[in-house]
DNA sequence: GTCTATAAACTGATAGAC
DNA sequence: GTCTATCAGTTTATAGAC
């Protein structure tokens, strides 16, 4: 976060105040204090308070899909190599796997988790307008591709488990970052897995599991 | 919601706008011109803001979690009797049936579940500290009861594949109502699993598939 | 219990100097 | 590109009449 310009220093303060507050009820005034910039600079950098969302989620959710189409494609032409159908867990993979680069990347990764966990399902037409502008062209792929590997599920029946499988993993990655953040899951009396890694794998079979069987 | 008392009216007209718009973002203004009350009475009937909040999620919370227990005491009782393990897919239907409840009922019940799909992740604190104080116990409740039917499963593992459930109802359920308050879903050239009945059936057995193992 | 009026503070956005 | 000052509108909440 050392030696940023105004406009990176603006959408980093941006992510950690939005990852606990939320979008309605963060204002340019915060932002713009905890980035030491003026509140005039979002306007001139971003035209509005909607723009500026819009580059927060543009700057983490560009390349993470790009890295989920690349292992889809590499998967789909692996199986059409070798001539059978696309692997489910492969599949599930490419589509969770990139997210852990967040909880690794020190930067103000896990702020982008919490507001990623929770767009899925956003309230605020703001917010969820520019996350579906990513999302609907990957999710269509993705369906397209269990398609192939569960041929003789019904697509109605599919796209209702890949909603599922989207819930969980939304779910645990809002759980693991409130532990960071917050002190809200600490006050459930119950062992939580805290290393990210591990609770991918559980949630990849937990998911491999849901998905098969026709 | 015909004839109703401003007290229910103001409610009524809450659930309706937050359900679309968010806490944050859903004015009293808003609220008591749709509920054609004046705007003081929400202080004079719950003191302020937050507390209509509450109001607004007991009146539902508490008759849905007062039927999840008795379900799970249900099944509980009845596995002592019969000398076995709870049934885990008896405990999900415990868990997540007494939900479809909401979408039966005529008066404001959709609205509800747009609320509770959101609220087990959501970044405002005023709104998720009410939910967790009803929440907590009946998660507890369930956990120890999912680790009876589970024994052999370590705890961490066990407590992360119950989220893993409540992510996918969560999400399940912001899905199918989406479905009908908006047209956002309806970008997804994908068909959807629109009855309520037959989505809980394929959740719980999604669910059912995933829990098991140890 | 309901009403009007108003307090006190906040909001996003912009004009214009530097 | 950054700044101050300000506009015009919003917010929750309350005092006090009826």
């Amino acid at each position: 976060m050392a030696q940023e310009n105004t406009r990176d220093s603006i959408l980093d303060a941006a992510e950690e105040l939005m990852a606990r507050r939320g979008y309605a009820n963060t204002s340019m005034r915060q932002i713009t204090g905890k980035a030491k910039a003026n509140l005039a600079a979002v306007n001139y950098h971003f035209g509005s308070k909607e723009g500026m969302v819009a580059a927060m989620l543009d700057r983490r959710l560009e390349p993470l899909n790009r890295k989920r189409m690349e292992l889809l494609e590499a998967e789909m032409e692996k199986a059409r190599l070798e001539g059978r159908r696309p692997d489910i867990e492969m599949l599930l993979r490419a589509l969770f796997e990139p997210i852990l680069r967040f909880f690794r990347s020190s930067e103000g990764g896990g702020n982008f988790i919490k507001i990623f966990s929770q767009i899925h399902s956003d309230s605020d037409d703001t917010i969820r307008k520019h996350f579906l502008r990513h999302m609907i062209p990957v999710f269509m792929a993705f369906f397209t591709a269990f398609q192939e590997a569960l041929p003789t599920l019904s697509p109605d029946k599919l796209a209702a488990r890949i909603f599922f499988c989207i819930g969980s993993m939304a779910h645990a990655a809002n759980i693991l970052v409130n532990e960071k953040i917050t002190t809200i899951s600490s006050q459930l009396k119950v062992p939580m897995m805290s290393d990210p890694e591990g609770l991918m794998e559980e949630l990849i079979q937990f998911n491999v599991r849901g998905l098969e069987i026709s």
